[in-house]
DNA sequence: AGGGTTTGTGCAAACGTTTGCATGCGCTTC
DNA sequence: GAAGCGCATGCAAACGTTTGCACAAACCCT
C-alpha cells in the first residue's frame, strides 16, 4: 500500500538502487539527480520501510523496555534516562507492560526479540538472572535494573538506603521501630530488612518480631500495616515502610485513629514519588537515582550491543530525603486500641 | 547471527519451504515431518523474523501508542485496556512517549510509521486534528483519546463532568466558587470551564472573573492557585479543580495556611488518580472510565485496520465520585490573608 | 491396468531495502 | 587519438520469510 522506493525510481525514471543511494546521500549520485529524488519522495510521502531495511543492514535501531505498568511514578525519570542516550545513539525506545507476571514478562521479551530489537531494559523482572539460562532462546542483549544477580545490570544500593533512613530514626531517639516490608522474598526487600537489622543491631536495639509486617508495597497494605500495628500491646513510635504508598497509607491510618504525625509517630517512606514532598506531612523518604539508573541501564546496553560482554553489575546510591513526617520520638507515642 | 529457517532446513535436510509450512501448521506437511521440525527449531532456539515475514505479508502486528510521560497514573487502566482487546485480536502494544511536546510526537508516530506499525493510538496529542493534514505523510490508522475534533477518536464528556462537579458545589450552598484550569487553550480545559459557567448561570450566579485562575495541572500550580486565592478580598468557599494534581496542591496549600478541608472550603478535582480516594482528606473528582476508554480506541483502531473508515468520534460519561473534600458551606469560610 | 485423486515436498518469485561489482560515458593527458 | 581515469548509474544478489505452482509418488476406483 505504502508508496516504496520502486515508485520513487519509476517516477523519477531511474533504478531502486540508485533512489536508494540519493537518499542515503551516497557520494557518488549528482546533485541534480539528488535534489530530483528527494523532491519526488517528499511529493510521494515515502517513508522508508525499517522492516525491509533491517533485513539487509541487521539493525532495526530499536530498544525494547520492559515496565511493570504504565503508570508506576517510578518509570518517569528513569524511561527519560533512558531515551535520552538511546535517541543521542540512534535508538528508539519502545515499552511493553509486564504487569509483575513472569510470563507475560517472557512474552514481551519474545515480542522484542521477534521483531529482532537490538536490545532489551527490563524493570520490576520476575524472573531475574534466570535470563542466563534462557539466553539461548534469547539471544539479544539484556540488561536488568535493580537485579545485582544478573550480570548485565545497575541497581540501587538499597541495603545503604535503608541503613540511612533506620539510622535516621535511631537519632532521633525512636527504639520501636517498625518495618513494613514489600511482597515477600523479593531482593529489594531483602535488602530493606537486611539494613533495619543491622542499624538495630548496631545500636543494641533488640528485634522485636511483633515489629515486622509483610505487606505488598500498596497504600491498602499500609492501612492494614498501620491498624495492625495499633492493636498490639507496645505499638511502634516509628515505622519504616517498604515505599512511599505504604507510607501513605500507614500515614493515613494513624490519621484516621487519631494520631498526629509526626507528633506522635515518625513514618518513613522509600523512592521519593512526586507525591512524597507534597503530601500532607511531606514525607521523609529515600530517593533513587532514578535519572541516573536509565542512563546508566542504556550505556550498558549499548556496550553488550557492540560486543563488549566483560561487564559487571553496577551499584548506585540512595539519598536519604528529611521532610516532615519524622521526628523526634514523644512521650505520649501512639494508643493501642483495645 | 540469529538461527534462520534455513538453518533449520539444512539440518533436517529439508527445504525452507517446507520449514516455514510445517511451523505455521500448513495441511499438506506430514506430522512426521512437522514434528521433526519443531523439535529442531525448538533445540536451536529458533524465533521467527517478524521483519522479515512481515515483508512479504504485510502484516506486522504491531500497535503504537503514543503517551505523554511513562508515569501519567491516567494511563494505567486505559493501557490494560488496549492490550487486553488488542492481544485478544493478536496485536503487541508497543509505547513511546512524547512528552506533550508536538515536534516529539510527530517523531514518534514517523518511528511507528518507519517500523510499519498497524496503526496507532496518541492520547495527549499536541497535534489533534492536524493529523487530517497529514495523513499522506503517515498513510496509517490513527486514532486520538479525548480529540473530539478527528473523526477517529474516543473522548470523554468532560462537560457533562464538569456540570456535574458544579452542581454538586451549587447543591451544597457554594456561590463562590473558583475555577482553576490547565494549560491554557486546551480543549478539555474549555470544556471544564464550559459546564463551570453553565452551571452558574443555570443557578444565577454571576461569574466573578477575580476567581478565574490559570493553572497548568501540577500539584505547584494548585499551590500557587490558593495562595492568590487567599490573598482577593472575598476567598472562594470551593474550588473546581482541573485535574486532582491541582486539588492537591490546592489542599495543601489551604491547609498550610491553617485552613481545614472541607469545613472552611471545599475543593473538587478531576481524573480520579488512585491517590484521589486515599488523600486527606480524600478527594471529590470527576472519574473517566478509562478502562472502556482504552477498549474504544482499540476497537475502533482495530475497525479502521479492517478498512471500515465510516466512523464518528465517540463519547463517553464522566462520572462524579463524592469523597471528603467538599461539604455544606461554612459561614466562617476562608480568611483572606493581608 | 490405467486414469484420477490425494499427499508430501521443492522451486522460485516476491516483499522493500542495501550494496559490491560492472558498465557506459565524457574528460583529461601524453 | 588512444589510453586512462573519474563520475554517475544500473544489475543482481542478498537479507528471512511466505506462497502459488509444479511435480513425484502413492493411493484408490472401476
Amino acid at each position: 500500500m505504502s508508496v516504496s522506493i520502486k515508485d520513487i525510481a519509476r517516477a523519477a525514471g531511474v533504478s531502486p538502487s540508485t533512489v536508494s543511494r540519493a537518499l542515503n546521500d551516497h557520494p557518488r549520485i549528482s546533485q541534480a539527480t539528488k535534489a530530483r529524488i528527494r523532491q519526488l519522495a517528499q511529493e510521494l510521502g515515502y517513508t522508508p520501510s525499517l522492516p525491509a531495511r533491517s533485513l539487509v543492514t541487521r539493525h532495526t535501531a530499536t530498544i525494547g523496555m520492559v515496565i511493570t505498568t504504565a503508570a508506576d511514578p517510578f518509570l518517569a525519570r528513569l524511561v527519560q534516562g533512558v531515551e535520552e542516550t538511546a535517541e543521542k545513539n540512534g535508538y528508539s525506545v519502545f515499552m511493553s507492560s509486564s504487569y509483575r507476571n513472569a510470563e507475560r514478562e517472557l512474552e514481551v521479551v519474545r515480542a522484542f526479540h521477534e521483531r529482532r530489537a537490538s536490545g532489551v531494559i527490563i524493570t520490576g523482572s520476575q524472573i531475574d538472572d534466570g535470563y542466563l539460562q534462557l539466553s539461548s532462546q534469547f539471544p539479544l542483549p539484556i540488561v536488568l535494573i535493580n537485579c545485582r544477580a544478573y550480570p548485565y545490570s545497575v541497581y540501587v544500593d538499597k541495603l545503604s538506603g535503608a541503613r540511612q533512613a533506620v539510622e535516621h530514626l535511631v537519632q532521633l531517639g525512636h527504639r520501636r521501630i517498625a518495618f513494613i516490608g514489600g511482597p515477600h522474598g523479593h531482593r529489594s526487600n531483602l535488602d530493606r530488612f537486611a539494613g533495619y537489622r543491622q542499624i538495630l543491631e548496631e545500636n543494641n536495639i533488640s528485634q522485636n518480631d511483633s515489629l515486622i509486617f509483610t505487606g505488598e508495597g500498596t497504600i491498602e497494605s499500609g492501612i492494614q500495616a498501620a491498624r495492625h500495628m495499633l492493636t498490639i500491646p507496645q505499638p511502634p513510635t516509628a515505622f519504616f515502610c517498604f515505599n512511599d504508598l505504604t507510607a501513605i497509607g500507614v500515614i493515613r491510618a494513624l490519621q484516621q485513629a487519631g494520631a498526629e504525625v509526626p507528633r506522635d509517630c515518625s513514618v518513613v517512606g522509600f523512592d521519593d514519588l512526586e507525591m512524597a514532598s507534597h503530601y500532607c506531612p511531606s514525607i521523609t523518604t529515600v530517593r533513587q537515582p532514578t535519572h541516573r539508573l536509565g542512563q546508566r541501564a542504556i550505556s550498558i546496553l549499548l556496550e553488550l550491543i557492540q560486543g563488549n560482554s566483560n561487564l559487571q553489575p553496577e551499584r548506585l546510591p540512595a539519598e536519604l530525603i528529611v521532610r516532615e513526617s519524622t521526628g523526634p520520638v514523644s512521650e505520649a507515642g501512639l494508643k493501642p486500641y483495645a
